[in-house]
DNA sequence: CGATTTCATGTAATCGGTAACATTATCGCC
DNA sequence: GGCGATAATGTTACCGATTACATGAAATCG
């Protein structure tokens, strides 16, 4: 692999002559430059980055931790951070925690001994030890989609609290009493924020005693499913069910499927999160979206901004709005000959 | 941020000890072991990875590129290469490129410089312009899932054309002669070897004019809709789709629903790929299933082997066996009242 | 017991770039 | 024609780690 000197020889010239004419950092005489770049060619020359970064102390590579890289929520996000960093010249990697304390530690290391710009980070908990780690080596981040209490940082996400109401109101509104809460796990802000907007709802409605009706697993199919097959064996069941994330939802979907239950005729359903129209074929959930391609881009443009030095000293905390979006579980308490109707057509397509 | 030489002076030793105490390279006494553990505790020392790799020529580090990190097949691929790597030390970078050789070429110089250990690449174009400045670079490089003709490289992928031919051969066994192929770019090997599956099947059941049956637009959900929508203008129309992959089956059942034709009552349909159960509510359609997680694994671990100069001094090529899964479309034009139960069926726990 | 090996540690050079400073050539202008 | 300004290029040192080699002390041994 040629270096700096091979081409700077090549050429004729010193190697920083050739260092000036790739990073445009100095005069060089055009009929130098021609010859600079001539060998460059030649040689197949590409720069260490190694190197580059040893001597100029930072590289233009921001890191993106998500919890989990199949789930099309955080890999939207990564699409949004990555459109807007390289527009501003940063590349993007990704890594995936598994929502895992002990990969997330690991990843973060790796990502401050590479020397990284900046980080974006979705915390695998809210705890502040990750986010201490990275700040005590004085690299920026911002912290995505969750919350880490008690510690100063840049932060985007939308508001997990308020959407719950949303959903958890809709459902009394139609008359349902008896909602059970599949929730991720507890210690991650989203699913305690999102248990915090059920509470808040029911309580408005006089509803004191649902300690029963909430259950806590993780952000999975396979959680989603063993959770909702435990709400299916419990008398009286309830009336129906609030999905913390998507993947919760299909896994309860596929449970109550197994039951020969349907949504919303025999179980209302309601669901955070919503996958993007590329994969749902027919989205039917009454669900919170969330703006994930913003999200990612808000993030990254804030990080970016702080590495440049232009934004306020204060920490920025931004929240996006989400959006409720009302389908076939409005109708199941209701007028239920309406929704027969509709779950009949949606059917037919479906299938 | 704190060096090996701040460390080494906080413990009274000499740089070159602490680089012993960290990579276990020489002899250390027990005494000045835990002298210089302490003081890397103390001072929240990191070392450099800059500087490591600069000297030691290279990090145990992957690149991942992918065409599309929010297709749940890539990002299942990532897992698998993601575990394997994990296992022996190495990490995994992600990297997107979108279909663009552009980018590709980007991150791929990106990589480069970065002096990772290896590459696994699902390359954008069939071209082997991307391999061979890799492989100039003398990294090591794994294509995945797509082919590239006339280049010396390791691969991992699936059989396209078989898959292809299943399908195809299912939909005309079926009754079925009138069939579209909704298909990926020319040029990604991929979309051409379902073309030639689907030739291939046609051609055994004596047709060879379908040249207007093909159609060719991207991997994506929005080409998926555009290519249903000319199919459907199209008179005679066709009784059976054959979409590419599970993105483009989705639009296409987007533009079936704004047209009132259901699946596969008045239309018949097949598709490459299928989503992951954590994402699909209720898989309908007939497909071809791949082993995502274990293309990422067998990648990665190619990958390694090579690395470790385990790796026999041929090329390797690792086709796995792909899985029909027959669904709702089996039944189109044979015995369509029972489909018509079926379908109502699947409507009703889906809704 | 002197010689040789092994252990524990250190010194100097180096990886491939770039920052800071130095040098030389070129030019305009009073 | 001499002088400062600017352009074009080079020299040297250094970023933070590791490799190769060196040194001194302790241990082994015939």
């Amino acid at each position: 692999m040629p270096t700096i000197h091979d081409v700077a020889e090549r050429a004729g010239v010193s190697p920083i002559t050739v260092s000036r004419v790739i990073n445009s950092s100095g005069p060089v005489s055009e009929k130098t430059r021609a010859r600079v770049e001539a060998a460059i060619a030649e040689m197949n020359y590409v720069p260490n980055q190694l190197a580059q970064g040893l001597r100029s102390k930072r590289i233009k590579i921001l890191g993106l931790l998500v919890t989990d890289i199949t789930n099309p929520f955080f890999t939207t996000i990564a699409r949004g951070a990555e459109d807007v960093a390289s527009e501003a010249g940063y590349s993007v990697v990704f890594c995936n925690t598994d929502e895992s304390v002990e990969k997330e530690r690991k990843y973060l290391q790796l990502l401050v001994q590479q020397q990284v710009a900046g980080i974006l980070l979705v915390p695998a908990r809210s705890e502040p030890a990750a986010i201490d780690f990275v700040q005590s080596h004085n690299v920026q981040v911002v912290v995505l989609d969750r919350q880490v209490p008690g510690i100063e940082v840049d932060a985007v996400r939308c508001d997990s609290v308020g959407g719950a109401h949303q959903l958890v109101s809709h459902l009394l509104e139609l008359g349902h009493r008896r909602i059970a809460l599949l929730n991720g796990p507890h210690g991650v802000s989203t699913a305690d924020d999102r248990l915090a907007g059920y509470e808040h709802a029911m309580h408005e409605f006089g509803i004191h005693d649902y300690s029963d009706l909430v259950y806590s697993g993780s952000f999975s199919f396979v959680s989603g499913y063993q959770m909702a097959q435990q709400v299916l064996a419990t008398k009286p069941m309830p009336t129906a069910l609030f999905a913390a994330n998507n993947f919760i939802a299909n896994g309860a979907l596929n449970a109550l499927h197994e039951h020969n239950l349907s949504v919303p005729d025999d179980m209302a359903m309601v669901c955070f999160d919503e996958l993007p129209a590329s994969m749902a074929s027919f989205p039917v959930l009454t669900t919170i979206a969330q703006p994930a391609y913003a999200l990612g881009q808000e993030a990254a443009r804030l990080l970016i901004a702080r590495l440049s030095g232009e934004a306020p000293g204060q920490r920025q905390e931004i929240i996006l709005p989400t959006t409720l979006i009302v389908r076939a579980s409005r109708t199941s308490l209701l007028d239920r000959n309406d929704l027969c109707r509709l779950s009949e057509g949606a059917g037919m397509i479906q299938t």
